[in-house]
DNA sequence: AGCCAGGCGGTCA
DNA sequence: TGACCGCATGGC
């Protein structure tokens, strides 16, 4: 048993804001299965402290849970404006998750127009069709091996409709080693996603998914349909789609993108962006940490009501 | 019954 | 480039 103080990790916001899909809450324990391992994990209110009970080494608890990230530096550099700001105090102790990059690549492929409850139950069937059982009713996420050599009836059972191919074939290649996420982590942001969108089945969105979830990409703004609603709801006004990013905040924003194209300085900006206009938007807007911008309002638009 | 869900790939103008 | 479509499945 594990015991971190001091941190600034919230669980319930973190494993309930929908990046990770192998985690239930049971009474006051989240019980999930990470690496092969399961791990339970709850705050202990009056020390302030999160209790982790697990068999893998605290570094790797820690890494997890990405314990070394700066959070008020972070949310303080992401802080721009009301909204941004309200999701933040509402949901702070939200973290982004290091999650591992093949579990990660596949979960997000298999999330494609889909709804959450949805997505945990294929992975679900996947694990219990493919994975190792670990504890009574605990499986791991299959290996890149097993769902390559996977006969198509098994395949089918779990119910991944159009994705089914798509699935197997990835699989394929990262078993070949003709996929190689090392690869990704010596990449720039931009060189990473497009080597990860020569995969079929991965578009702008699930790309920035892994890359932010699993490759260490803060950089990375993922725009799926929630993001898209929230950004047109509280971002539509000019103010917002000017030029000049950085505001306040002694961080310099890195991230080039260009989102001009035409027009130069000309208003109108703002009007319906597309999707890929829109992750421009993001990443240039809240800068280098713009991931984790994304996370708390996705989160705070999920819970609305 | 019809629409939406952490989209993608293809086509057509 | 932008708009539209089909793709399986499940929840509301």
């Amino acid at each position: 048993m594990y015991s971190f103080s001091d941190v600034d990790l919230n669980l319930d916001h973190t494993l309930d804001c929908g990046q990770v899909f192998r985690w239930e809450r049971e009474d006051d324990w989240w019980v999930g299965v990470v690496n092969g391992n399961v791990i339970r994990a709850r705050h202990d209110i009056e020390s302030s402290t999160v209790l982790v009970d697990s068999s893998l080494p605290r570094e790797f608890i820690a890494s997890y849970f990405r314990l070394e990230d700066n959070l008020p530096l972070i949310l303080d550099s992401i802080d721009k404006d009301r909204y941004i700001r309200e999701a933040i105090q509402r949901y702070h102790g939200l973290r982004l998750i290091r999650q591992e990059p093949w579990e990660c690549m596949i979960s997000y492929m298999l999330a494609t127009a889909s709804s959450i409850p949805t997505i945990k139950m294929r992975i679900l069937r996947l694990s219990r069709m493919f994975g190792e059982e670990i504890n009574e009713g605990f499986y791991s996420f299959p290996d890149a091996t097993s769902l390559a050599d996977a006969c198509e009836s098994d395949l089918c059972e779990c119910k991944l409709g159009f994705r089914t191919g798509r699935i197997q074939r990835a699989a394929q290649q990262v078993a070949d080693g003709e996929f190689c996420f090392d690869e990704l982590f010596e990449m720039d942001y931009h060189d990473a996603r497009v080597r990860l969108m020569e995969i079929e089945g991965i578009g702008e969105k699930v790309a920035d998914c892994i890359l932010l979830f699993s490759i260490d990409k803060m950089e990375s703004f993922p725009v799926d349909t929630h993001v898209r609603q929230v950004v047109e709801k509280y971002y539509s006004g000019d103010e917002y789609f000017g030029g000049g990013g950085s505001v306040s905040v002694g961080v310099s924003v890195s991230v080039s993108v260009s989102v001009g194209g035409g027009g130069g300085g000309g208003g109108g900006v703002n009007s319906k962006l597309n999707n890929h206009k829109m992750g421009e938007w993001g990443r240039r807007y809240f800068g280098e940490y713009c991931g984790y911008a994304q996370e708390y309002l996705y989160y705070c638009w999920r819970m609305r009501e």
